[in-house]
DNA sequence: AGAACTCCTCGGACGC
DNA sequence: TGCGTCCGAGGAGTTC
Protein backbone atom coordinates (compact mmCIF):
# COMPACT_ATOMS: atom_id res chain seq x y z
CA UNK A 1 0.00 0.00 0.00
CA UNK A 2 2.05 3.11 -1.03
CA UNK A 3 2.04 5.90 0.93
CA UNK A 4 4.36 8.79 0.65
CA UNK A 5 7.64 7.24 0.76
CA UNK A 6 6.67 5.01 -1.67
CA UNK A 7 4.82 7.58 -3.97
CA UNK A 8 7.47 9.57 -3.69
CA UNK A 9 10.13 6.85 -4.45
CA UNK A 10 8.03 5.84 -7.65
CA UNK A 11 8.03 9.55 -8.74
CA UNK A 12 11.85 9.73 -8.97
CA UNK A 13 12.01 6.81 -11.07
CA UNK A 14 9.36 7.77 -13.03
CA UNK A 15 10.79 10.34 -14.06
CA UNK A 16 13.95 9.02 -14.82
CA UNK A 17 12.12 6.95 -17.43
CA UNK A 18 9.21 8.95 -19.17
CA UNK A 19 10.21 12.39 -18.92
CA UNK A 20 10.38 14.25 -22.28
CA UNK A 21 8.31 11.41 -23.70
CA UNK A 22 5.26 12.29 -25.65
CA UNK A 23 2.09 10.46 -26.04
CA UNK A 24 0.90 9.14 -29.18
CA UNK A 25 -1.77 7.25 -27.95
CA UNK A 26 -3.97 6.11 -24.17
CA UNK A 27 -5.68 2.80 -24.01
CA UNK A 28 -8.29 2.66 -20.98
CA UNK A 29 -9.55 -0.66 -19.82
CA UNK A 30 -11.17 -0.08 -16.99
CA UNK A 31 -13.01 2.89 -17.41
CA UNK A 32 -13.76 3.10 -13.55
CA UNK A 33 -10.55 4.49 -12.97
CA UNK A 34 -10.96 7.50 -14.66
CA UNK A 35 -12.74 10.16 -12.38
CA UNK A 36 -12.58 13.25 -14.68
CA UNK A 37 -13.45 14.21 -17.10
CA UNK A 38 -16.54 11.65 -17.10
CA UNK A 39 -15.99 10.62 -20.63
CA UNK A 40 -13.26 8.00 -21.04
CA UNK A 41 -12.74 8.67 -24.49
CA UNK A 42 -12.19 12.16 -23.97
CA UNK A 43 -9.33 11.62 -21.48
CA UNK A 44 -7.81 9.57 -23.47
CA UNK A 45 -8.42 12.17 -26.32
CA UNK A 46 -7.38 15.02 -24.30
CA UNK A 47 -3.81 13.22 -23.45
CA UNK A 48 -2.96 12.73 -27.54
CA UNK A 49 0.41 14.65 -28.16
CA UNK A 50 0.81 15.46 -25.16
CA UNK A 51 4.46 15.56 -23.58
CA UNK A 52 5.32 14.64 -20.18
CA UNK A 53 7.10 17.55 -18.65
CA UNK A 54 7.44 16.40 -15.15
CA UNK A 55 5.98 14.97 -12.43
CA UNK A 56 5.19 15.70 -8.85
CA UNK A 57 4.17 14.46 -5.85
CA UNK A 58 0.95 15.93 -3.88
CA UNK A 59 0.62 13.86 -0.85
CA UNK A 60 0.12 10.23 -2.24
CA UNK A 61 -0.88 11.47 -5.67
CA UNK A 62 1.20 12.04 -8.29
CA UNK A 63 1.27 14.56 -10.37
CA UNK A 64 2.18 14.42 -14.60
CA UNK A 65 2.69 17.70 -15.68
CA UNK A 66 1.93 17.39 -19.33
CA UNK A 67 2.06 20.02 -22.44
CA UNK A 68 -1.60 21.63 -21.62
CA UNK A 69 -2.58 19.36 -18.86
CA UNK A 70 -2.14 17.85 -15.18
CA UNK A 71 -2.82 14.91 -14.84
CA UNK A 72 -3.30 13.33 -11.34
CA UNK A 73 -2.70 9.64 -10.80
CA UNK A 74 -3.33 7.70 -7.22
CA UNK A 75 -2.08 4.54 -7.09
CA UNK A 76 -4.19 3.50 -3.79
CA UNK A 77 -3.24 0.21 -2.69
CA UNK A 78 -1.78 -1.66 -5.36
CA UNK A 79 -1.09 0.39 -8.23
CA UNK A 80 1.97 0.26 -10.13
CA UNK A 81 3.88 1.85 -13.37
CA UNK A 82 6.47 0.17 -15.43
CA UNK A 83 7.49 1.06 -18.71
CA UNK A 84 7.73 -1.44 -21.32
CA UNK A 85 8.24 -2.24 -25.19
CA UNK A 86 5.39 -2.33 -26.83
CA UNK A 87 5.91 -5.92 -28.15
CA UNK A 88 6.11 -7.09 -24.44
CA UNK A 89 3.31 -9.76 -23.15
CA UNK A 90 0.55 -7.52 -21.21
CA UNK A 91 -0.25 -8.76 -17.89
CA UNK A 92 -3.74 -8.94 -17.08
CA UNK A 93 -3.88 -6.73 -14.40
CA UNK A 94 -3.05 -3.95 -16.25
CA UNK A 95 -5.48 -1.04 -16.91
CA UNK A 96 -4.77 2.12 -18.43
CA UNK A 97 -1.81 2.05 -21.36
CA UNK A 98 -0.05 5.75 -21.97
CA UNK A 99 1.80 4.53 -25.67
CA UNK A 100 4.49 6.69 -26.27
CA UNK A 101 5.63 7.87 -30.14
CA UNK A 102 9.21 6.63 -29.62
CA UNK A 103 7.93 2.90 -29.61
CA UNK A 104 7.98 2.38 -25.57
CA UNK A 105 4.78 2.59 -23.10
CA UNK A 106 3.92 3.15 -19.67
CA UNK A 107 1.54 0.75 -18.19
CA UNK A 108 -0.63 1.08 -15.09
CA UNK A 109 -1.03 -2.19 -13.52
CA UNK A 110 -3.45 -2.50 -10.52
CA UNK A 111 -4.77 -5.60 -9.17
CA UNK A 112 -7.81 -4.43 -7.36
CA UNK A 113 -8.62 -1.36 -9.97
CA UNK A 114 -8.54 1.05 -7.02
CA UNK A 115 -6.23 3.77 -8.57
CA UNK A 116 -7.93 6.30 -10.03
CA UNK A 117 -6.99 9.39 -12.55
CA UNK A 118 -7.91 13.09 -12.85
CA UNK A 119 -7.18 14.91 -16.05
CA UNK A 120 -7.21 18.94 -15.21
CA UNK A 121 -6.20 21.74 -16.73
CA UNK A 122 -3.27 23.46 -15.52
CA UNK A 123 -4.08 25.18 -11.57
CA UNK A 124 -7.57 23.70 -11.83
CA UNK A 125 -6.21 20.81 -9.61
CA UNK A 126 -5.46 22.67 -6.77
CA UNK A 127 -8.72 24.41 -6.84
CA UNK A 128 -11.07 21.26 -6.77
CA UNK A 129 -11.43 16.91 -5.39
CA UNK A 130 -9.29 15.23 -4.84
CA UNK A 131 -6.65 17.61 -3.75
CA UNK A 132 -8.39 20.71 -2.71
CA UNK A 133 -8.79 19.82 1.13
CA UNK A 134 -5.47 18.08 1.16
CA UNK A 135 -3.39 19.60 4.78
CA UNK A 136 0.42 20.41 4.60
CA UNK A 137 3.03 18.46 2.97
CA UNK A 138 4.92 16.68 6.16
CA UNK A 139 8.45 17.74 4.56
CA UNK A 140 7.21 21.62 3.75
CA UNK A 141 7.95 24.07 6.66
CA UNK A 142 3.99 25.04 6.47
CA UNK A 143 3.46 21.89 8.52
CA UNK A 144 4.45 23.22 11.92
CA UNK A 145 3.88 22.06 15.51
CA UNK A 146 1.33 24.40 15.95
CA UNK A 147 -0.58 23.70 12.66
CA UNK A 148 -0.62 20.10 14.06
CA UNK A 149 -1.60 20.92 17.79
CA UNK A 150 -4.83 23.13 16.31
CA UNK A 151 -5.78 20.60 14.23
CA UNK A 152 -5.45 17.87 16.62
CA UNK A 153 -7.03 19.74 19.32
CA UNK A 154 -10.62 20.13 17.09
CA UNK A 155 -11.20 16.67 17.25
CA UNK A 156 -12.90 13.77 19.56
CA UNK A 157 -11.32 11.00 17.25
CA UNK A 158 -8.06 8.67 18.59
CA UNK A 159 -5.12 10.24 17.32
CA UNK A 160 -4.96 6.94 14.58
CA UNK A 161 -7.98 8.22 13.12
CA UNK A 162 -6.70 11.61 13.45
CA UNK A 163 -3.69 10.72 11.38
CA UNK A 164 -4.79 8.78 8.36
CA UNK A 165 -7.03 11.47 7.80
CA UNK A 166 -5.25 13.54 4.52
CA UNK A 167 -6.45 16.97 5.73
CA UNK A 168 -4.41 17.02 8.89
CA UNK A 169 -1.03 15.83 7.34
CA UNK A 170 -0.70 14.23 4.13
CA UNK A 171 1.10 11.29 3.71
CA UNK A 172 0.57 8.75 6.41
CA UNK A 173 -1.20 5.36 5.40
CA UNK A 174 -1.63 2.30 7.59
CA UNK A 175 1.67 1.47 8.16
CA UNK A 176 3.45 5.03 8.76
CA UNK A 177 1.03 5.66 11.25
CA UNK A 178 1.60 2.61 13.33
CA UNK A 179 5.33 3.91 13.19
CA UNK A 180 5.09 7.35 14.17
CA UNK A 181 2.69 6.43 16.67
CA UNK A 182 5.21 3.93 17.88
CA UNK A 183 8.42 6.01 17.71
CA UNK A 184 6.66 8.73 19.89
CA UNK A 185 5.33 6.28 22.32
CA UNK A 186 1.41 7.65 21.75
CA UNK A 187 -0.96 4.40 22.34
CA UNK A 188 -3.45 4.78 19.09
CA UNK A 189 -5.95 5.00 20.87
CA UNK A 190 -5.43 8.12 22.60
CA UNK A 191 -8.15 11.06 21.78
CA UNK A 192 -6.54 13.22 20.01
CA UNK A 193 -7.53 16.50 21.72
CA UNK A 194 -6.04 15.29 25.01
CA UNK A 195 -2.31 14.43 23.74
CA UNK A 196 -0.04 16.54 25.87
CA UNK A 197 2.36 19.44 24.19
CA UNK A 198 5.14 17.35 24.52
CA UNK A 199 3.45 14.23 22.87
CA UNK A 200 2.45 16.43 19.70
CA UNK A 201 5.68 17.61 19.53
CA UNK A 202 7.35 14.24 19.51
CA UNK A 203 4.50 13.18 17.19
CA UNK A 204 5.34 15.88 15.22
CA UNK A 205 9.29 15.03 15.12
CA UNK A 206 8.41 11.37 14.44
CA UNK A 207 6.08 12.03 12.15
CA UNK A 208 8.61 13.63 9.67
CA UNK A 209 11.48 11.69 10.60
CA UNK A 210 9.94 7.94 9.67
CA UNK A 211 8.61 9.36 6.68
CA UNK A 212 12.15 10.88 5.75
CA UNK A 213 13.81 8.16 7.12
CA UNK A 214 11.60 5.74 4.67
CA UNK A 215 11.69 7.90 1.55
CA UNK A 216 16.08 7.55 2.05
CA UNK A 217 15.68 3.92 1.73
CA UNK A 218 13.13 3.47 -1.22
CA UNK A 219 9.84 3.19 1.17
CA UNK A 220 8.67 -0.35 2.29
CA UNK A 221 7.77 -3.38 0.73
CA UNK A 222 4.67 -4.74 2.57
CA UNK A 223 2.42 -6.82 0.40
CA UNK A 224 2.96 -6.18 -2.88
CA UNK A 225 4.99 -2.44 -3.65
CA UNK A 226 7.69 -2.12 -5.95
CA UNK A 227 9.23 0.40 -7.30
CA UNK A 228 8.39 2.20 -11.27
CA UNK A 229 12.00 0.06 -12.20
CA UNK A 230 10.75 -3.52 -10.10
CA UNK A 231 13.10 -2.41 -7.44
CA UNK A 232 11.85 -3.03 -3.76
CA UNK A 233 11.56 -0.97 -0.78
CA UNK A 234 14.57 -1.19 1.86
CA UNK A 235 12.94 0.30 4.81
CA UNK A 236 10.76 -2.44 5.87
CA UNK A 237 14.01 -3.97 8.14
CA UNK A 238 13.18 -1.00 9.78
CA UNK A 239 9.63 -1.40 10.57
CA UNK A 240 9.26 -1.16 14.56
CA UNK A 241 5.59 -2.80 15.09
CA UNK A 242 3.78 -2.81 11.28
CA UNK A 243 3.05 -6.52 10.70
CA UNK A 244 5.15 -7.92 13.62
CA UNK A 245 2.45 -9.28 16.03
CA UNK A 246 3.26 -11.94 18.27
CA UNK A 247 6.99 -10.64 17.24
CA UNK A 248 8.89 -9.40 20.44
CA UNK A 249 9.53 -5.84 20.53
CA UNK A 250 12.48 -4.20 19.34
CA UNK A 251 13.04 -1.82 21.87
CA UNK A 252 11.74 -3.63 24.74
CA UNK A 253 11.31 -7.28 23.65
CA UNK A 254 7.20 -7.43 24.81
CA UNK A 255 5.08 -9.34 22.36
CA UNK A 256 3.70 -6.67 19.46
CA UNK A 257 0.00 -6.81 19.80
CA UNK A 258 -2.72 -6.16 16.59
CA UNK A 259 -6.16 -4.59 17.15
CA UNK A 260 -8.63 -2.94 15.09
CA UNK A 261 -8.56 0.52 15.63
CA UNK A 262 -10.53 3.42 13.60
CA UNK A 263 -11.68 0.76 11.38
CA UNK A 264 -7.56 -0.49 10.53
CA UNK A 265 -5.32 -3.36 11.51
CA UNK A 266 -3.51 -1.64 14.35
CA UNK A 267 0.03 -2.79 15.78
CA UNK A 268 1.52 -1.40 18.62
CA UNK A 269 4.08 -2.77 21.56
CA UNK A 270 1.60 -2.37 25.03
CA UNK A 271 4.56 -1.83 27.02
CA UNK A 272 6.19 1.30 25.25
CA UNK A 273 2.78 2.67 24.28
CA UNK A 274 0.49 2.77 27.27
CA UNK A 275 -3.08 4.81 26.85
C1' DA B 1 -18.34 15.80 12.68
C1' DG B 2 -17.43 11.37 12.15
C1' DA B 3 -18.59 6.54 11.60
C1' DA B 4 -20.00 3.21 8.20
C1' DC B 5 -20.06 1.74 3.76
C1' DT B 6 -18.13 1.12 -0.93
C1' DC B 7 -14.94 -0.22 -4.46
C1' DC B 8 -11.96 -4.76 -5.89
C1' DT B 9 -9.13 -9.10 -6.11
C1' DC B 10 -6.16 -12.36 -4.27
C1' DG B 11 -3.95 -15.25 -1.16
C1' DG B 12 -3.86 -17.30 3.14
C1' DA B 13 -6.44 -19.55 6.64
C1' DC B 14 -9.71 -22.71 7.59
C1' DG B 15 -12.78 -26.83 7.37
C1' DC B 16 -13.87 -31.32 5.86
C1' DT C 1 -3.20 -34.22 1.15
C1' DG C 2 -6.35 -31.69 -1.55
C1' DC C 3 -9.88 -28.87 -2.61
C1' DG C 4 -13.44 -25.56 -1.83
C1' DT C 5 -14.95 -21.43 0.75
C1' DC C 6 -14.46 -17.34 3.25
C1' DC C 7 -12.56 -13.21 4.63
C1' DG C 8 -9.12 -9.71 5.54
C1' DA C 9 -6.01 -6.33 3.35
C1' DG C 10 -7.19 -0.59 3.09
C1' DG C 11 -7.30 4.98 0.70
C1' DA C 12 -10.44 8.01 0.06
C1' DG C 13 -14.96 9.37 -1.75
C1' DT C 14 -19.78 9.03 -0.57
C1' DT C 15 -23.60 8.37 2.41
C1' DC C 16 -25.97 8.79 6.52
Amino acid sequence: MPELPEVETVRRTLVQLVKGKTIAEVEVRWPKMIKEPDDVQQFELLLRGQTILDIGRRGKFLLFTLSDYVMVSHLRMEGRYGLFAKEEPMNKHVHVIFRFTDGTELRYQDVRKFGTYHLFKPGEELKTKPLVNLGPEPFDESFTVDVLKQKLQRTNRNIKAALLDQSVVVGLGNIYVDEALFRSNIHPETIASSLTDEQIRTLHREIILTLQDAVEKGGSTVRSYVNSQGEIGLFQLDIFVYGRNDEPCKKCGTVIEKSVVAGRGTHICPNCQRK
